[in-house]
DNA sequence: TGCTATAATGGGAACGTTCCCATTATAGTG
DNA sequence: CACTATAATGGGAACGTTCCCATTATAGCA
């Protein structure tokens, strides 16, 4: 067993009881007085006493550790957000642990089991599998990281990737272009991805036939984005213009374009989604539609930090961060 | 408090002590009939009950989780490092949780008091600025990810950066350069990276001559080997090759070169050192030196789980995995 | 000065496990 | 069948906190 100080050694060496250093190394409005508050202090710098977390989380069942449940780290629109969430949580006195399901599902419910086992004081989660019925049950509170209408228990914070899509559509139908793919990202369960219906939607406005053949649907991921180009470009006509649901996957599909011996913007145009850094510096660099990460980020621990504390509203919040496009080399108007 | 079942109440629904239920929940050789065991597992479904780690913890000592320290979790190097550790280590029991420093030396310090305070059974730690002396101190046990010198009371394991420099200097000579740049990282402390170590010795002993200016040393990411590169390209004499000491600083490189109109492999080579996927893609894509990611993790857990067991030699290992080189559009003669 | 209100401190139980040790049930052996 | 070795089980203490409640010290006030 460790032999760390505890409470109780500190308490001797200072001379006072255990409950008076507890008050001392606890709420820092606890009433004790300033010369027995400095005897204390210095027993534990003498000591080198360290608060155990498990003993303390035991007693209070609140363990000031908060964990971010993410689908894929190596997508780097996610350490953005990770830094928002950290700075608000972290300036509150939690700790934020990451925890990286790799698109698993079977991983993510061993996460979620852990995060009871260990009372994690709470959760943020962009969901790969584990639906609203789980989290409920999971009885942690939750935040998701995602628009999805799945998760009528929780408060969820997202982008609009509803609007973002038809930011990028009215700029390549603005161009000119009237045969638009789209790469779409699998949604988990059986709903339909909300850039798919905004797809739909926006055609259907802007009174262009919607063709299946234009719409394809993989998984994200770069090697995924081309394949799905690869399989547009096969078409007997194939599109002029390419909207990728994000921007790994359109990373992918530059590459696409590029091995079938075709230039982007003058063969095809190809605008993506999350404005990742990767994509300004690719040739050409990519338009994007861009999203708040960081803000997203903030507000999803803000969010996080006021169930926790029961000072949220009853009603469960739905918090749209706007999409902006960015312009950069990689649309222009059909040849 | 929370109202979740005990191992008690198990107890009393099963008609056997909480010791037996301990023992069923536990370890799974203990001495319990199959009738008992039965008869527990039925209790245990029929409440949902799931232990208390904190509880268990506070009582062994020890916590199945296993803290990864990470400076940068946007670098793509990681997530398959990390991968690597996680099969090893969730295979064995343990969970893994992901510290992200963000290069920030005060964060990384918290982490490691987080680490004493919840007694995590063992850390995996690329350090950003924690010390030899700081990691005995914190008193769990650790793996370095990195072949540094400077911690000689732990394991360490990493790529075989000086070697795998030689190979990128070897080709890069081989094909017939004079003048090749090092973009170099940053170390730790006042040490020398070892890619600069490698280049001054290859340099030396095929009696080229090295010329400091055509050595630029920065932080790692993207925009500062974009800034380095610039360095480079604004001499007099600007080199006619590149060796750039991880990808992402290679990637930065080769935008400036091409924001100063020139062209890769036609006026300057380069060549990277990780192997992460976004440089298969680029145009052009680049030779670089590849690591061997997901071994590594695999070694680091093996050697963690060691010295967690006490199962580990005495002294401290050393253990390098060799690069290789691969060979892409990047580089080629000198015109 | 004496009395009360409040500030400051301490003792002990509780959180949910595990583990030591003691006890009882079962099997093995002559 | 008695006796012993071992298997199976249970009771209680301990891990290091926090919190309730009780007690004592101090201050405020007439």
């Amino acid at each position: 067993m460790s032999q760390r100080p505890t409470i109780i050694d500190v308490a001797r060496v200072a001379g006072v009881s255990k409950t008076t250093v507890s008050r001392v190394v606890g709420c820092k409005d606890a009433p004790v007085r300033t010369e027995t508050r400095q005897k204390v202090l210095r027993a534990i710098e003498q000591l080198g006493y360290e608060r155990n977390a498990l003993a303390g989380g035991l007693r209070t069942d609140r363990t000031y550790t908060i964990a971010l449940f993410l689908p894929d780290i190596a997508n780097p629109f996610w350490p953005e957000v990770a830094r928002g969430i950290q700075d608000v949580l972290e300036g509150e006195g939690y700790a934020v642990v990451l925890a990286n399901s790799d698109w698993d599902a079977k991983r993510e419910h061993k996460f979620l089991a852990m995060s009871r086992r260990n009372r994690f004081d709470g959760l943020i989660i962009n969901p790969v599998s584990v639906t609203n019925a789980e989290l409920v049950a999971n009885g942690i509170p939750a935040i998701i990281l995602s628009l999805d209408t799945d998760y009528p228990d929780f408060d969820v914070v997202g982008s609009d990737s509803y609007g973002g899509t038809t930011l990028a559509l009215e700029h390549l139908v603005g161009l000119g272009h009237r045969r638009v793919g789209l790469i779409s990202g699998l949604s988990r369960g059986s709903r339909q991805p909300s850039r798919l219906t905004s797809y739909v939607d926006f055609l259907q406005q802007h009174h262009i036939p919607v063709e299946n053949e234009l719409i394809v649907k993989c998984p994200y991921g770069q090697e995924h984005g081309w394949r799905s180009m690869k399989q547009l470009l096969d078409l007997d006509d194939p599109p002029t213009a390419i909207f990728a649901a994000n921007d790994i996957l359109a990373i992918g599909a530059l590459q696409a374009i590029r091995d079938a011996g075709l230039r982007v913007p003058q063969d095809i145009s190809l605008v993506g989604m999350d404005d990742i850094y990767a994509v300004s510096v690719t040739t050409p660099s990519l338009t994007t539609v861009a999203k708040e990460k960081y803000e997203l980020g903030c507000q999803a621990a803000t969010f996080l930090l006021e169930r926790i504390r029961e000072a949220a509203p009853e009603r469960f919040r739905r918090h749209a961060l706007p999409c902006r496009l960015i312009q950069r080399t990689s649309s222009a108007p059909p040849s």
